[in-house]
DNA sequence: TAAGGTATGTAGAGGCTCGAGGTATTGCAA
DNA sequence: TTGCAATACCTCGAGCCTCTACATACCTTA
């Protein structure tokens, strides 16, 4: 039964920035489309979204503003700034370089490097 | 320069217990090992390596004894218990999956899931 | 003898995730 | 109409981890 996984620290705000990136959302479909595209290894509880979204807007990353779900209610939607976008790119590269150093470690074997 | 990135929590204690799993070593040498292997990506600063030995060896992942380096030196010398192998496999697995869910997240796009 | 690499360790600051708790609305079923 | 579930927002405190900085000690080489 493999199922959810904490995420590691710093790793949401890449995944949340992603996800604006698509298009204007509002925090709590953040939420389940990262646990949906993930098939439920990613799982956000609202206690860590929330912080994580203001934190974002705080440092001009994003930018939000309320408007109506199509479901007739109000939530606050989120767009991605122009500096927004620079930090998701560098993030996502940086990302990448440790996942490939990280898979280098996990397949070294005895003769590893000399 | 693309350089050292820091580590997300918790990926310390699977980097370490990889590399001691390849053979019983000194604390020092992890930490070289990894930045070594990973071309310099993953960096170990002393004050996050000693304390994650601590606190590993205190679970009953690790243990250890004091012996002589090959230069002479008094070095601690790190092994893994049976308690430690399973948590290593454990935490690779997790890994793995948390690295897939976040590929599929990354490489999402507008339609991404209906 | 001064410098630099090897080797271990602690203390404190800062940051992040998470569980638990709280508010309000909508819609459906009993 | 009462209750429950889902939608949608939010805050607080505990707990954990990483990092910078500091401190110690040995050995070799210049």
């Amino acid at each position: 039964m493999p199922t959810k996984s904490d995420l590691p620290q710093g790793t949401l705000d890449l995944l949340i920035l992603k996800v604006v990136a698509l298009g204007p959302v509002h925090g709590y479909a953040i939420a389940q489309r990262l646990q949906q595209v993930s098939k439920h290894v990613v799982q956000v509880p609202q206690g860590s979204l929330y912080p994580a979204l203001h934190r974002l807007e705080n440092r001009g990353l994003l930018t939000a503003d309320w408007k109506e779900t199509e479901s007739g209610r109000d939530a606050k939607f989120y767009r991605l700034t122009r500096k927004g976008k620079a930090q998701l790119e560098a993030e996502a590269a940086s990302w990448q370089r440790l996942v490939n150093a990280i898979g280098l470690i996990l397949t070294m074997s005895e003769g590893g490097a000399e």
